[in-house]
DNA sequence: AGCACA
């Protein structure tokens, strides 16, 4: 119904998503929020006249991409709530992969984008990790053990988290994106004078902690895995 | 509302 009599697809069709975010920031966000479902391949959102307000992500499993079509319908993004459907044609990217590409039938110059392509996936290793192949595994909410065990104090439960470890360029945006999704979230609040690190605050410690396992380790890009611990009274 | 691969 919601998905209309579109079948099944690993990469799901957003629309009606907030038009006045930037295009890396938002394909940042749909990374970070749609990788819990599963591996992505790719996110693309362009902002032309046609295209803007809608996105495509690109699951590796079919069966990621529909939960994330139940799962995320409707949910407030940017103060939006996404509309979500299978998409209708099969990703560039997945044609590829399955040696079935064929950009004459659309492109002309498909050599020099290919070699774009390829060059950019190798690049993307530092950039949005939404570029092609996503490098490794991205662990999601469910993969950790990097986190704090060993240096410093385990600081007892607190309704308050800290976050290490993130990319320079995350904004609280994008955290609360990510931790609304549990139950009691209240706020997340970062430091203009140290990035890398945020507080998001939970109604109490037993909801904090249900985000923190849920969250430890979550990889905003490839290399940023989050180190999430309970903030010090 | 709008289904692409800048």
């Amino acid at each position: 119904m919601l998905t209309g009599d579109i079948p099944p697809n690993q990469t799901i069709y957003i629309k009606n998503l907030n038009e006045k975010v930037k295009k890396e920031e938002l394909k940042r966000s749909l990374y970070c929020l749609f990788s819990q479902y599963g591996r992505i391949l790719d996110v693309v959102a362009l902002k032309t006249e046609k295209l803007r307000g809608q996105a495509w992500v690109v699951f590796s499993e079919v069966t990621a991409a529909s939960n994330a079509v139940r799962q995320m319908q409707g949910f407030p993004f940017y103060d939006k709530p996404m509309r979500i459907q299978y998409a209708k044609t099969k990703s560039d990217c997945i044609a590829e992969a399955e040696g079935v590409y064929d950009p004459n039938a659309k492109k002309k110059k498909k050599q020099e984008e290919k070699a774009e392509r390829k060059k950019r996936a190798e690049e993307a290793q530092q950039a949005a990790p939404a570029n092609g192949k996503p490098a490794e595994t991205n662990g999601g909410p469910t993969s950790f053990r990097q986190g704090n065990q060993g240096a410093q104090e385990t600081a007892p439960p607190n309704n308050i988290l800290f976050i290490q470890n993130l990319p320079y360029e995350t904004t609280s945006m994008m955290l609360q994106v990510l931790f609304q999704q549990y139950p009691g979230f209240r706020e997340v609040r970062m430091i203009e004078a140290k990035p890398g690190i945020a507080f998001v605050e939970f109604e109490d410690d037993v909801q904090s902690s249900m985000a923190m396992q849920a969250l430890q380790g979550f990889k905003i890009t490839p290399q940023n895995p989050m180190a999430i611990t309970y903030a010090k009274k």
